[in-house]
DNA sequence: CACGAACCGTACCGTACGGTACTCATTTGA
DNA sequence: TCAAATGAGTACCGTACGGTACGGTTCGTG
């Protein structure tokens, strides 16, 4: 189930409960709200014990998205066998999670932070939460496209170009629209079944073309 | 040519060169370089005047983002009459320019600070940002759409959908990438390609198809 | 019980920023 | 020619942050 080694002892407990208060600032008030003060506050810990633990404020922020990303677990394909409908139906779910993961506050605000140290830190952050907070959903989509392709109902060349092709179609500018403050998008589901309908017409074989016209 | 009511006069010369002066720093530093008084010592003028013309520091941030809207101009559609070939050329060029805007040093400088400022001010940034800098482009990909239509090469229901359904294939998630610091894209005119090629799949009329055959 | 480690709460320090006030040189205009 | 206005340069103030140091408290262990 758990597709990474993901050893949940990276922090301790209490330190868990110190970063879930700061993740609860940054969500609240933003990069500025996000002092070392106030973290401690908040979790009812020392300053002194917040510098032993994570070294300095970069270490804290990078702490956070760890701690964030080690909490968003996707499940693995499992090995059943894909038809029309179900190749349709689990892109149909990737759509709408994706669209879901994108659109939380944590996720919204850990992309602001990151984006916001990016030319501060050589983008040490951004690296981070790409790395940990994008290779989960990446590996899931990765996985459902190359089942397809295997069950014959998908045909591509380079898996990544379609992959990168379906996530454009999902999210179009609203993630960074988002990201700028506006308020999040109203109909997830549609929107979700237009970019798989979409990208079943560019890279659906003719067994899921047919398909589609007949419940069409 | 100028679609708007851009009066270049918004601001003095002498208050653009300082904007200049502002933008370059922000662009070399990010946000936490752009203090007032690094600008005012950048740009040869005084805190005092600073705050006199621009009020306070979001005033300034402000102003930025108008000045470099306001230098940002492109093309109306002329009247002429589109073709398959000239159809796709044109959207190949609005993908081309469209990379190569959200590529820029300011244009990303710029995104990252309204990001940043986002859940501090009500994304007051985030608004102007998108209005002024988002709507040029905008109007010229819908004009181009919709002359699309008119040609027969087109078929859609909703313009927007189909604008979105575009804007997603060009640019994926390469922007937030950018935003997050990765290095920039390496091949954007295969990457505009790819996606003009797929919008015509997706809503290319039998015309466009059947010349897109022929060619290919 | 005694000892030490971990840690909380708080006080403290140096620094840097936003914003204001003041002085002095230059320009403007009648 | 002279005074009013403009703006550069600088000094200054209040505040707030990151980071450190210290006293007091809890808790596990021999």
């Amino acid at each position: 189930m758990l597709s990474e080694a993901g050893q949940s002892s990276e922090f301790s407990p209490r330190q868990n409960a110190v970063l879930e208060q700061a993740l609860r600032l940054l969500v609240d008030g933003g990069e500025k709200a996000l002092t070392t003060s106030g973290v401690a506050r908040a979790a009812n810990c020392s300053k002194e014990s917040l510098y032993k633990w994570f070294g300095d404020r970069d270490g804290l922020l990078s702490a956070m998205i760890t701690y964030q990303a080690s909490k968003v677990r996707t499940f693995e394909r499992n090995g059943e066998r894909l038809t029309a409908a179900s190749l349709h139906d689990h892109l149909v779910v990737f759509a709408r999670d994706l669209l879901e993961v994108l659109a939380g506050d944590v996720s919204l605000a850990l992309n602001r932070l990151a984006i916001g140290q990016s030319n501060r830190d050589g983008s040490k952050l951004g690296k981070l939460l790409l790395e940990r907070g994008r290779r989960q959903i990446d590996r899931r989509a990765s996985g459902l496209i190359d089942a397809g392709k295997r069950a014959g109902l998908l045909r591509f060349l380079d898996a990544d170009e379609a992959y990168h092709t379906l996530y454009g179609l999902i999210v179009s500018d609203l993630h960074v629209r988002m990201l700028l403050g506006e308020p999040g998008l109203k109909d997830t589901s549609r929107q979700a079944e237009r970019a798989v309908t979409a990208f079943l017409k560019l890279y659906g074989t003719e067994k899921v073309l047919a398909e589609a016209a007949a419940t069409v």
